[in-house]
DNA sequence: CCGGATCCTAGGCGATACTG
DNA sequence: CAGTATCGCCTAGGATCCGG
């Protein structure tokens, strides 16, 4: 009965995939689509474009779009997405503590 | 291909209700199941049953049965599900965040 | 009162082929 | 290259009934 603002950050980045595509944008920096999907194992493209459409929307991650041939795209991490690693970190730490 | 931590922490607390039953027993202290079952709201029995196995297990937190008639069962967080919680709260501070 | 046993459903997720 | 379109699986989650 909270209404606990936990929910808003599951819907934000919930879901299999989302918070390790942060992690990844974080530790490298901008980062292509292919190059992307290979550092994280296992993703579809459905699924990848689908997090990413989700994320961006949300405004945790930039995309980038450079009008070459053949076309580039890179993703990286906002502010607000900044702001979000430490926690994550701490809750990594967290769970493998003692 | 970090093998994040988080993925743990996410085996711990992830799924639809884990956090949220954790938040109801912090804030409410030690609680009987069927009161815990109504506080959240719309949790199946087998969920709701599962969850709280597998927190105990995971040690987060402590299943006391008093052998009365009828049973009474009360649950509570332990100590490292406390350490969770400040956690837990930046992490829904963040999502209401501007 | 607590929760196990069953059964069922939605949608998250994955694989593949294909297009601008 | 960066995705969409299509299809199908699979499992987390839900409803209900029942037993200790």
């Amino acid at each position: 009965m909270d209404a606990c603002p936990l929910n808003r950050a599951l819907e934000l980045i919930g879901g299999k995939w989302k918070m390790q595509i942060l992690c990844s944008l974080h530790n490298n920096g901008p980062t292509r689509y292919n190059r992307l999907k290979k550092s994280l194992d296992g993703v579809s493209n459905t699924v990848l474009a689908n997090a990413l459409r989700e994320l961006e929307s949300d405004g945790l991650i930039l995309r980038r779009e450079y009008l070459e041939v053949p076309v580039r795209v890179e993703y990286q991490a906002t502010r607000r997405c900044e702001q979000l690693i430490p926690i994550l970190d701490a809750l990594g730490n967290w769970s493998i503590a003692l």
